[in-house]
DNA sequence: AGTGTTTGCCAACAACTGTTGGCAACGGGC
DNA sequence: GCCCGTTGCCAACAGTTGTTGGCAAACACT
C-alpha cells in the first residue's frame, strides 16, 4: 500500500509506520483482534492513537496490514517425494517460531471474519498451489491441502494458542518426527475407497 | 452450580436461567468471547441483561457456566486396539456436530485466558486420562494425547472456525477415513527414536 | 526569509461495554 | 386477609472503545 513510485525518497514518517506495523503484530498476536486497542498499539509504538488512524485508515485497515503473510513454501518439485511431509512440517515449524504474524492471524482468526477470510486465502491459494505443484488427481488437490492444514493450523493452536503442556514442552524436532507422516500420508497417500 | 439440594422444587427461575445459558453458548459459538455481549445475550433469551448478572454474577462466570463440558469420550478398553483411531475421530465429530459447546470454547480460547485454561483442563484431563486406559508407557501418555489433540483441533479449527472450503465440504465419513490412521498412529505407533 | 506540506499531539466525540441499585409486580405461607 | 422472598425491568453509572478535527512544531523548497 505504500504509494511510492521509483525511486521516492524514504519519508521520515516510515520508522513510525514501522513501529506501529510492529508493535500492532505483537498486540495482534498476543491479545486477539478485539483485545488489541489502538490504543495499547500506539503507546508500544511510542506515538499518538491518532497517528495510527492516519497512517492505516482504521483498526480493520492496521490489521490488514500487520497480517499480510506469505508462507514462503519451498519448491515442492526439487523434494524427494517421500520426504515431502517432513519437509513441510520443518518448514512450518520454522516459519512461525520466528514469525508472530502468524500466531497473530490465527488468534485473530477465531473472532474476526476479515481474518477468518484472510486465513483460507492463504492456505487456499498458497498451499493448495504447492501441493498442485507435483501432479496428481486435481480433484483430489484441495481436499489433500485442506486435511494437511487441519494438522499444520491444530499443531500452532495447540503449541501456540491454548499452550497444551505437551505440546509446547515438545521438542520440534520430535513434533516433526511424528507429524511428517501424517501429511505425507495426507499428500501422496491413497484416498480412502 | 445449581444450589439445589435433594428434592429441592423447581425454581421459577430455571426456564430463565435455562434460555440465558442457550443464548449464551449460541452467541459465544458465533462470536467468540468479546464480541458476545451480555445485551445481545439477553436480548436472545428475551430478558433484561441485569438478569444475567443476578444469575451468572458476571461475564466471566456466565461464560464458565456456559463452557461446562463433558467430552463423553467412550471406555477405549472395550474398543478393538486397532479401531481406536477410527472410533475417537467419529466420536468427536458427532460430539460437535450435535453441541456448539465445544465450539463456543474453541472460540473463546484464542483469546480468553480463563477459556484456554478450561480447553487445557478438558484434553489434558478427560482425554489423557482415556489414553492412559489403555497401558502402554506412562511417559509418552501426555505427548500421545496431545497429538491427538492437536489433529483433532485442528480438524475443529478448520471446519467449525475458518471454514476451509475442502475441510467444510468433504462429508464426517471421508474425514474419520482420513483422519482415523493418524490418530491410530499417534495412539498406539512406536515413537520415533 | 517565506511558503506549503508533513509529522505529531491534544482534546473531544459518540457509541458501547460490564455492572449496579432501586422499584414494581408476582408468588406462596401464615 | 397480610407479608416476605422471588422475578423482572428500568435507568443510570463509570470506563473504554474507535475515530475525528484542529493546532503547533518541524521540515523541504524556493
Amino acid at each position: 500500500m505504500t504509494p511510492s513510485a521509483q525511486t521516492t525518497q524514504p519519508r521520515r514518517s516510515d520508522a513510525t509506520r514501522a513501529a506501529i506495523l510492529r508493535a500492532a503484530r505483537e498486540r495482534f498476536a498476543a491479545d486477539g483482534y478485539e483485545r488489541a486497542t489502538i490504543r495499547a498499539i500506539a503507546a508500544d509504538a511510542q506515538i499518538d492513537p491518532s497517528m495510527v488512524m492516519r497512517y492505516y485508515g482504521s483498526k480493520e485497515g492496521l490489521f490488514a496490514a500487520a497480517a499480510e503473510f506469505d508462507l514462503r513454501l519451498p519448491d515442492l518439485t526439487s523434494v524427494p517425494p517421500g520426504r515431502l511431509g517432513e519437509v513441510l512440517v520443518r518448514h512450518f515449524l520454522a516459519r512461525w517460531e520466528g514469525d508472530e504474524t502468524l500466531v497473530a492471524l490465527l488468534r485473530a482468526a477465531s473472532t474476526n471474519p476479515g481474518a477468518a477470510e484472510r486465513m483460507r486465502g492463504i492456505f487456499a491459494d498458497q498451499l493448495t498451489a504447492a501441493v498442485a505443484t507435483f501432479g496428481s488427481d486435481p480433484a483430489l488437490t484441495a481436499r489433500r491441502a485442506g486435511l494437511v492444514a487441519s494438522q499444520i493450523l491444530g499443531l500452532a493452536f495447540t503449541r501456540y494458542i491454548v499452550r497444551l503442556p505437551p505440546m509446547v514442552d515438545t521438542s520440534p524436532e520430535e513434533l516433526v518426527a511424528w507429524v511428517a507422516p501424517t501429511l505425507q500420508r495426507y499428500l501422496t497417500g491413497t484416498p480412502p475407497s
